[in-house]
DNA sequence: GCCGTGCCTTGACAGGCATCAATGCCCCCC
DNA sequence: GGGGGGCATTGATGCCTGTCAAGGCACGGC
């Protein structure tokens, strides 16, 4: 195991910051390196015939990107930054390479596409089955939790994307993630200001998220 | 690259076929192996906390099963037999091991992983995104694909899965899924009798799954 | 044969969300 | 300072889909 965090630093690109509304790369791109933000947004998404974005995810600092290239070789979606930000790219070959040399290595590379994995299976459960309301409670909640891994607050922090954005990425319109936000505002969950977030009762967000809304809060069951 | 068909051959275990309603294995259960349905039918789902299935995808014979359950040493989810079953399970210890050894089947497994990834993207995008309509006319879009590769009928199949399963999985009512089948048919897309399902007009029922619903019949996604 | 239980279908109804439309705000640029 | 474009909010309306309810069909057990 020694020796893979030198191999690893040798390997990494280190690029200057990118300003809002940069590509760090394009469906259909040769696909040659994975990257980590390590400051700043960045949402992938891809495009529809008729030309509308479909947004897959969000990334934020230290959260991996751009694995899915490797089936075909190419990147089966675009990424583009959210913000102003600053990324490290890493060859696939050489990490490949490195992994073969170093078993611990690759047992982690196996296990960080398998958490892919599991993120999209559970973003497939939050999006495809759960209510409007749900939907947006666990997008808010995931955000939380992943800011305070790094840091931030995990009850006060700055939205980095855009209210469509979010709608687009929850399978909303617009206008629903608006009135939604409203309603959270309105019984005392959230306090929003533009893109300004501030959890003031983060038990009931996580109710809000996890536990059916038909729910009666005062009577819960004996989960 | 050759012994390397050698040494799968040794890693893999067969099973004896497995009846309808069987666990392969149960959400929580230690992860020891991957597996891959040799004949019949496979559905993989998560158990909300309030006790309801939560169904993540349906498997085809020659589908790979488990890969998720390498994040956390245990499997995310569960998966059971929708009518009888044989299976293959290859130790997934032995299988890195032997990754180790042959780059070759290091990239393989990496890129099997990644196409898990973009499998789960698109159903992202199918679920989330797009209108009840759809959502069904991709599932069978899947399926057709899916059985064609395998020498079966693209146009005239067996669904494995109830109506309630599909609903299910699309983030529907079991009505809706009902009700969208009989229009299908009223417009003369489809042929339906109980489980039996006969496309007539395939590109109709590509423009109902959208014009990105043509997926790639190369690497259809694990619907 | 009879009846049970799943599974599927069909109908009626209400509610929620998308859609359309209008307004206001902020920031950037001229 | 003025204008314009992007973004956010709010209201009105209609459709779609979930829910509830009832009934039919196939299959297996007794």
């Amino acid at each position: 195991m020694e020796g893979a965090l030198d191999l690893l630093e040798k390997i990494v690109h280190r690029s200057r910051p990118l300003p809002r509304g940069k590509y760090l790369f394009r469906e259909g791109d040769p696909f040659t390196s994975i990257f980590v933000a390590r400051s700043g947004a960045v949402k992938s998404f891809t495009v529809a015939p008729d030309g509308s974005e479909q947004i897959i995810g969000f990334h934020l600092p230290g959260e991996l990107l751009g694995l899915d290239g490797l089936t075909e070789g190419v990147h089966a979606a675009s990424a583009r930054t959210l913000e102003t930000v600053s990324v490290c790219e890493v060859p696939f070959e050489r990490l490949e390479e490195a992994a073969r040399q170093i078993p611990a290595l690759q047992h982690q590379l196996l296990r960080l596409m398998s958490r892919e994995i599991t993120r999209r299976e559970e973003q497939l459960l939050s999006l495809g089955k759960q209510s409007p309301e749900r939907r947006l409670a666990v997008l808010l909640l995931s955000l939380s939790v992943r800011f305070s891994q790094r840091g931030y607050s995990a009850t006060r922090f700055l939205l980095p994307m855009a209210r469509l954005d979010i709608a687009n990425f929850l399978g909303l319109a617009a206008e629903t993630v608006s009135r939604l936000l409203r309603r959270y505002q309105d019984t005392g969950v959230l306090a929003v200001d533009g893109r300004s977030v501030d959890i003031l009762d983060l038990s009931a967000l996580r109710a809000l998220a996890g536990a059916d809304g038909a729910e009666d809060p005062a009577h819960p069951s004996c989960a």
